[in-house]
DNA sequence: TATGAATGAGACTTCATTCAT
DNA sequence: CATGAATGAAGTCTCATTCAT
């Protein structure tokens, strides 16, 4: 694999694991094993790392979020949504991919709400055939809540991520 | 008030919207308008000017707690915990307080399980009390999408948390 | 004498002998027998401290030229203007400052008219006193002719700045 | 035109208006349209690059000077050297060779005396024919003047080089 | 001839912290 | 209690240059 890539997935782990800010890019540099100097001459500066990683981090998300939206049976659409807690565990990179997300949106204040609105209306959608009163203020409600799932499995080591999501399928199967 | 005061209500303002990282002690002092030595001879060091901020917060946190934890009447325990959300925009000094400690959770990675035991305990009474089958993961569910709408006030610009902590109120009033 | 006048003089002896650019903040620090981060304390960057040099020089300048510009006498105000060449070579130090003030122009492309013009105007009245047809023409021949013998005498080692000053008043007294 | 001779026009262009120091290989290189590396297969390095500069440089000079070396008309000599102020402005590039070569004078301090020793030498001669007491002062003299004239005519934008050249003119006139 | 990838050295600057007063 | 002077270490970034292709 390029030097350019091993510098993008040791910034993903670093960023994910100390913050951006925390983070040194001769640290970077040093755990990717090249110099200091291509960092920049890759990258421009550490923003555009940052920069390239959130980008590369968006295609993964979009393809993610494509098979939600295109899903017609609005069940479904509920049961992959509550699906995707769990592919945040999928592996060591995947999970480091979304807590660098999260990090992210608290060290810079950008909440990134475009990226979200095709799934918050796919799910609106999803609750309006399934007759609830409120179907808007249901989809924002679950996605609040899936923030908080993610904000307890990032941070509280003793969070069974498995185990509320089963808890959360249950009352939407009442 | 005093300067040691100023200190500290400048380090809270700066550490809650720009990081603990990202705020030099130079940037505290100038916007306490002391000199930067007077920061280290009363807090020891920077971390030291954190913790001092987080201890005078789990004291404030307590006392917003205990009117909870010694509540008898199980409604009333779900609906002041539903209060508390709104409290968070009583002030912006408020506010500040309870965006660090989000914002904290995420750069340093702690959790803080501890210091939200009691309500967690409190709140398992309470759906006890009401005959919720699982009423330990239900007060886990309510914290947790509690956590999730902060995520949302202090992030999202457009995110209305009347709104949506009404429409909460309408879910445990069934 | 102060760690910051240290600095000042350091930076002027450095800026003049190598110019700007080409001179470091280290090399400043070293030979000062200061730190480098003394230097941004003191001046904020490299170009607060080379305009505190300026600063200072234009002082020295303004003193230099109050001399000639209260000055009644036509040919005394000519006198002294030729007498402000030799003035250059009074010290090292002084020396050093016209070098550098010549050295800057070159780099940033910045000639600073407005310095020179209350000594234009001097020798403008002087010349038209004197009978001269063009006087404002002839003070900036005059002043040209000055900028050229500064540049002789600060490149060019054999240049006899005394002879040809002597060689300009023989002109002047015709 | 060769990419050699792209670099060539980039870094006259660029040292003529930032200088040596403050240009960098990578801005020339993308001035020119280049990779950098082909300026270290051509040049070598960078003073190398300079010094390309400066020798095309010294053959427009010895063409230039040539025609007033070889006139026996010592009026005519003057008049010459009086003209090759009003070259410098012939065409941007020529102006930016004639800046370069002072800039650099001041950068590096070299005045290159060598260089004008042949002209020196016709205006003495001329001088000398024309009666004036001290042909070699004068010469010198006139010289001096006309370094003036240029430290003036760039780095003055206000400076009317043909109105002075005209006086100047009409000095050795009389 | 021409380039893109790569780098060691060093540039400017900021940081948290100490100390004398 | 409070500050201004001072600094070593580290931070981000640029520089001239090399090398494989």
């Amino acid at each position: 694999m390029s030097k350019k890539n091993d510098i993008l997935k040791s910034a993903l782990k670093l960023f994910a694991d100390e913050g951006f800010s925390a983070t040194s890019t001769s640290k970077i540099a040093n755990s990717a094993g090249v110099s200091e100097a291509l960092i920049f001459r890759h990258f421009k500066n550490k923003n555009g790392l940052l920069e390239a990683i959130l980008k590369e981090g968006e295609e993964k998300a979009r393809l993610l979020f494509a098979d939600i939206v295109f899903e017609t049976n609005p069940l479904k659409v509920i049961e992959k949504t509550l699906e995707l807690g769990e592919k945040f565990m999928a592996s060591k990179e995947v999970a480091d991919f979304w807590k660098l997300q999260y990090k992210i949106k608290w060290e810079l204040e950008q909440y990134g709400e475009q990226k979200m609105e095709p799934l918050e209306i796919a799910l609106t959608n999803a609750f309006k055939k399934l007759g609830y009163e409120e179907p808007k203020r249901e989809a924002c409600y679950l996605l609040t809540l899936m923030d908080g799932m993610a904000t307890r499995f990032f941070l509280q080591k003793s969070y069974d991520l498995k185990l509320e999501t089963e808890y959360l399928r249950k009352k939407y199967k009442q």
